[in-house]
DNA sequence: TTTGAAACTGTTTAGAG
DNA sequence: CTCTAAACAGTTTCAAA
């Protein structure tokens, strides 16, 4: 059950910038009982290794003006690989897109979006997914909530 | 097409803390033409609106021994409104769980997990999921691909 | 790799506009 | 609500182990 060479302490670092991306470099040492600039290096080390991608704000979108957030189920009509790619490249980077999901299964993709208003909902669908060839459908599920994980708390979304 | 309060800085600030989370103070301050003290209080001020939740470490979770990740499609069936809210108050805080969606649609949750063998994954889905008496479904997509949005990038999935 | 201590940089407070 | 400036805290480097 060990962890890509990760130590304890490693572990806990990741922890805790999890927890608290903003976390003082003093205050992660103390708690993992190392020195500041051992601290240091070991947060750097862990990002350049790439298990710390990132830090982000978690940023409510109610209060940008995005209340409305959708998971769109899409399949794919069975096109070629090119077509295929390019849906995949050009989707990240269109508005109010949150993540997008490749998934086994009946569907192909799963897509996390937030809007204005229901409006601007219905525009983003039949603008960029259901006008896209690459797609042969597309359902818009609404969510009503959405909770993150509780324990450590390892991710973004 | 406003955004409940914030005015031009303050949408900056949270969308370059969105991007990254660890700005100082004083690169934000200059970013956006303000004093690095005024930046203090506007940034202490979105936090404690809550416009900024918080700060988040994106980990990579392969790197943490879970290279596994599945969304489970859950349908509940039609029980007692209590079976339900004890189901959306222990799931977070099931091993493994990034986030809880709750749908419309065919569907009633999403749930994003992380796991660290296909066995771990089943064992979660028959101990947790398809144990619990609220349960009616519950059918498993695994994660090819994980790609966030490429814009603002404004959640933390 | 680790560390303590110095040098530095960024943060935070306070006072005034 | 904003700013400048001073006080403070945290970060980072570096030489040594």
């Amino acid at each position: 059950m060990p962890s890509g060479g990760l130590d304890e302490v490693d572990r806990e670092l990741v922890r805790l910038l999890a927890i608290d991306g903003r976390m003082p470099n003093n205050a992660l040492a103390e708690a993992t009982g190392i020195a500041p600039s051992t601290c240091l290096t070991r947060v750097r080390a862990l990002r350049e290794r790439g298990v710390i991608r990132g830090f982000h704000a978690d940023v409510d979108l109610g209060a940008l003006g995005q209340p409305l957030q959708a998971l769109i189920a899409i399949r794919i009509g069975a096109h070629s690989r090119d077509e295929i790619d390019r849906f995949r490249a050009k989707v990240p980077g269109l508005p109010g897109v949150l993540s997008l999901f490749h998934v086994s299964g009946a569907n192909d993709y799963l897509l996390h979006v937030a809007a204005s208003t229901p409006d601007a909902l219905r525009e983003f669908v039949l603008d960029h997914l259901t006008a896209d060839p690459a797609v042969a459908h597309a359902e818009t599920s609404l969510i009503f909530e959405h909770v993150r994980g509780a324990e450590p708390n390892l991710t973004g979304v």
